[in-house]
DNA sequence: GATAATTGTAAGTGATTACTCACTTTGTTA
DNA sequence: TAACAAAGTGAGTAATCACTTACAATTATC
């Protein structure tokens, strides 16, 4: 017993990372998937709906991830489990995050979702709370070099991610 | 007079961008540019070498950009070129950036093109020639964090560029 | 075990795709 | 100005696109 609609999740999911959204047609992920073009559309409404879904089911994962740094108040532990969130990315969420950058290049509606503000504000506020003086432009940037490192592993660019998580904790006294 | 060619380079940037390679038709690109279908084909013989011719005008003004960096050997002033060529992007150099993003999530293919290599040997050496005990590391850790604030900055994400751009030279003491 | 919903298929649909081709217009040079 | 090349056009092309529909198989409910 094989479960269809996670099936045809899996297999477009692969696609569009490795052709892109718009260069995969529901007939190629239809032949993936080991099922007809069909029934793409009776469980999910268009290929735009099914994109959606891939989306959300990778932006649940992250809320659930983001509400356990940010429960953090010790503000060592809050930046120590921050860091690590950016580098413990399991394999199997690779494609998500490719398929996230991919997405945000093509939709110019692209928003901040929740948990990327909520982060964020986590963020900010355990700066403030520290002291720091410009603890918004602080906060910004290790934002922004957290963001750059994580793209940078799940395109497969650094070797040794193992050093890096431990420089960074070094650079911020943890 | 007006050069028809270059029109439909621009046209196509911009719409490459906005909507994305493979959801941008050549029919809309010759709309826009005010030419007709056929004189795309005459002056880029198909849809993906206009792409490629894209991405390759960017990449020399790189290599430029980069070389000006590279040539310098006294180490606080290279810092201070380096961290200033992530900064100081032309606001109509931004859509090569957004596309250079784009393709880099499509095309598996894709490798780093001579003026990164060139970029990052050029940083690992500095910083080895500063007696950094761990310089791949450093070197690694502030390309992919310029990075990521590079991308932030053309996405419009971040607001105060240049006080995270004065935030990042006070931490690497420039 | 009959009924009804759900899950699945295969063969369509009109619209759109990148690209071609036969042709005309414009520019250059002897 | 004749001759030739380069630039430009627009109506084609076959292939592919996302999606529909009519129907069959399976599963759930009583």
């Amino acid at each position: 017993m094989i479960d269809r609609k996670e099936k045809i999740a899996q297999a477009s999911m692969q696609l569009f990372v490795e052709r892109g959204f718009h260069n995969t047609s529901t007939r190629i992920i239809a032949e993936e998937a080991g099922v007809s073009e069909g029934l793409i559309f009776r469980h999910f409404r268009s290929k735009d709906t099914l994109l959606d879904f891939l989306l959300q089911q990778g932006a649940d994962e992250m809320y659930q991830a983001v509400a356990e740094v940010i429960s953090e108040h010790e503000p060592k532990v809050f930046f120590s489990k921050l860091v690590d969130s950016f580098f413990d990315i399991p394999s199997d969420r690779f494609d998500y995050w490719r398929l996230r950058s991919q997405i945000q290049s093509i939709r110019t509606e692209w928003e901040p979702e929740e948990w990327e503000r909520y982060l964020r504000e986590g963020v900010l506020r355990m700066f403030k709370k520290m002291g720091f003086s410009k603890f918004e432009h602080e906060a910004e940037l290790l934002y922004q070099s957290l963001s750059g490192i994580r793209d940078g592993i799940v395109r497969g660019q650094i070797y040794e991610p193992e050093a890096l998580r431990e420089l960074v904790k070094k650079k911020y006294r943890l």
